[in-house]
RNA sequence: GGGGAUGUGGCGGAAUUGGCAGACGCGCUAGAUUUAGGAUCUAGUGUCCUUACGGACGUGCAGGUUCAAUUCCUGUCAUCCCCA
């Protein structure tokens, strides 16, 4: 057994002989942390109690031992190690020579040494069937875990239990800023606290912050609310004299259920209305950055379940899809090094010393160098400097940050090329979920996309925007009115399914070809504005206006395809031999196999292609491709 | 260590069910236009071979399944993010 340096039960069970070790261990432990005690690297440590426990299910006693691998705050800070079929148990029995027991048989077709398993020289961590276990040996792993549980828990010496992966949690601040907890002290004669705790009544809450001119930390371990007035600090009630908690609760407090909040901002009675509850809840989609993949969704349902136990939410789940963002990096980099005679060194020679700094193969310290672009070119997989080909150069993206110099302030952006520019870049950069390098040059690309958009519609050469001489109020061509259904299909769809870079690209293509079309009917062009009002809002509203509308385009209604105008009549199809595309045939949509393959057949190239060949088989997949598998 | 994700041109990326790899944008090249620059327009742009026609190769790497693989399977390498 091994129990967590914290253990309550680290003192009872420690024996007078191995008090001092055992005191030296927790001290020792105490100074780490979770993360480093659980690094499968280090080495594993720990020190015997003097204790036994007894094994409940063949009598035999039990060494127990105290290790920080064990963890006093997950579970019951306390395992019955498997040495033979846990790889950390393992590894501290080898060190501390502790007996190796196999009791999981492997499966057959498991390539495990049988014989070094019996003799405990390697673990096996996978399912078996149990041995040396008496009775139950031969029973399927699963089985014999529910079997020992019922075993146990007959003998009223054991249960099964589930185990929630969530820590305990510091909930106090001491800081200005932060909910106060509505929770008094009481005070004696003398003003101090007797001990005794009271909770604000229900009709004094919430508990507001006082006004207080200096809220900052003072530097002494008292939160700065000790500095409030009197008349906030010391409450009397009934007669008696107590003391508000002066922390205040972490971010978390407000973050873990604002969004019930939002829903009913100005409630005074309740913190949410069911009714409003009923018609909003839950969130429909939820977007927020990864580092809100595990906490902010683990506390936030948290606080959502209890609240939903305990009767105050009809909702027991509160988001119904979580799309974490990715993390826009700074602009790529080319990082080259060089030795203090100013030499360069490869990246692929350079090692880390222990402190993390580059070091050349020779042992020389390496300062980092930001090489230009101008100076790198690639060489196979590879940057190398266009001056020496033999040095190459790292390039990666980096996380924007202060010290490394490669923040990009949206404000600057926005007065270079316009909130819609920069609104639409980073719906264009990629697939929202992926952290990507932010670029200059794609900036101002898209700052381009919508010039070209305002050149479509509005005449360059007017001092005011006018309309363009080519958008006229006539019939749409048929190939007009299909583009716009194409791309009102596919913008819908995009924008459904997040993918918004897509979305836009469409928007380009339309643009590409309507800036080629002599006229441009006014319908087609104030559909493409409300399709373009979500990623550009303000151009989109300025154009609306020139076409002739007097109320904002936010009123209008989302415009509507028709499935049958996204198609076109013909479809272009490959032509394969051998997997091959050798030829291209212009065919009706939806024509038939037999159809497809006659015309295939009869194309010239192929034609020629076959001659003298034998047909072995004959593919053709209706609006899609033809393959001839001839030889 | 645990958890999550990603590898496609010079760069960001695209490719419902396996079915034309590289949409769209940036960059680059050439031309047009402009007093000039920025801008704009036109054409080209995966790599290699070929005067050309055309051909070979190509989605991290190594295998496999298939008429057909960026997509499916097996193995492997690398990188990034998060950890109360």
């Amino acid at each position: 057994m091994v129990i967590a340096p914290e253990h309550a039960s680290v003192e009872t069970l420690t024996t007078v002989d191995q008090k001092s070790d055992v005191d030296a261990y927790v001290a020792a432990a105490a100074s780490k942390s979770d993360r480093d005690r659980q690094d499968e690297k280090t080495k594993k440590t720990g020190v015997f109690t003097g204790s036994y426990a007894t094994n409940p299910v063949n009598g035999k006693p039990v060494p127990i031992w105290i290790a920080d691998y064990v963890l006093a705050t997950y579970g019951t800070g306390a395992i019955m190690a498997v040495p033979a079929h846990d790889t950390r148990d393992f590894e501290f029995a080898k060190q501390f020579g502790i007996e190796v027991i196999p009791v999981v048989s492997p499966p057959k077709d498991h390539d495990i040494d049988l014989n070094r398993l019996a003799a405990g020289e390697v673990c096996f961590v996978g399912r078996g069937t149990a041995m040396n276990s008496g009775q139950y040996d031969g029973i399927a792993t699963d089985e014999f875990k529910s079997k020992i549980t019922i075993s146990l828990s007959e003998q009223g010496v054991g249960s099964e239990a589930v185990n929630y992966k969530l820590r305990d949690w510091l909930f106090s601040r001491q800081r200005f800023w932060g909910e106060p907890f509505p929770i008094l002290h009481e005070l004696d004669e003398e003003g101090n606290k007797t001990g005794l705790l009271k909770a604000v009544d229900a009709a004094d809450l919430p508990v507001d912050l006082p006004e207080i001119e200096d809220f900052k930390p003072h530097g002494r371990p008292e939160p700065p609310l000790e500095k409030a007035d009197d008349g906030w600090l010391y409450p009397v009630i009934d007669g008696k004299k107590y003391q508000r908690e002066t922390n205040t609760m972490p971010q978390w407090a407000g973050s873990c259920w604002y969004y019930l909040r939002f829903i009913d901002p100005k409630n005074d009675q309740v913190f949410i209305d069911s009714e409003l509850e009923k018609q909003w809840m839950p969130v429909d989609l939820y977007i927020g950055g990864a580092e809100h993949a595990v906490l902010h969704l683990l506390y936030a349902r948290f606080w959502h379940k209890v609240l939903f136990d305990r009767g105050h939410l009809q909702t027991a789940e509160p988001f119904n899809r979580l799309v974490n963002q990715g993390m826009i990096l700074g602009d790529v980099e080319f990082t080259g090094y060089q030795t203090e005679d100013g030499s360069w060194v490869s990246v692929d020679q350079i090692t880390e010393d222990e402190d993390r700094n580059p070091v050349s193969p020779s042992g020389e310290s390496l300062t980092s160098v930001k090489v230009e672009p101008d100076d790198v070119e690639k060489d196979g997989e590879n940057f190398v400097l266009k001056s020496d080909a033999s040095i190459r150069i790292d390039s990666r993206a980096y996380k924007m940050s202060k010290s490394r110099g490669n923040v990009v302030n949206p404000d600057d952006i926005v007065s270079n090329y316009g909130a819609d520019s920069l609104r639409l870049y980073e719906m264009f950069m990629g697939p929202l979920e992926q952290s990507k390098p932010w670029s200059m040059n794609g900036v101002s690309g898209v700052r381009n996309f919508l010039d070209r958009v305002w050149r479509m519609v509005i005449d360059k050469d007017q001092e005011q925007p006018v309309l363009h001489s080519a958008v006229v109020d006539i019939d749409p061509t048929d190939e007009q009115t299909r583009t716009l259904h194409k791309t009102i299909k596919a913008v819908s769809q995009d924008i459904g399914s997040l993918s918004f870079n897509t979305a836009i690209a469409r928007m380009m293509e339309f643009t590409n070809f309507f800036t080629r079309q002599d006229h441009r009917p006014k319908s087609i062009m104030e559909s493409f504005v409300l399709l373009l009002s979500p990623f550009a809002p303000h151009i989109a509203e300025e154009l609306w206006l020139t076409l002739g509308h007097e109320n904002s385009l936010a009123y209008e209604a989302w415009p509507k395809f028709d499935e049958a105008l996204t198609v076109d009549s013909t479809v272009e199809i490959p032509v394969q031999i051998m997997g091959k595309i050798k030829s291209k045939i212009v065919v009706a949509r939806g024509m038939s196999k037999d159809d497809l393959l006659a015309t295939a057949k009869a194309d010239p190239k192929i034609m020629a292609l076959l001659e003298g060949k034998t047909i072995r088989k004959e593919i053709a997949v209706p609006d899609r491709l033809v393959n001839i598998v001839a030889n």
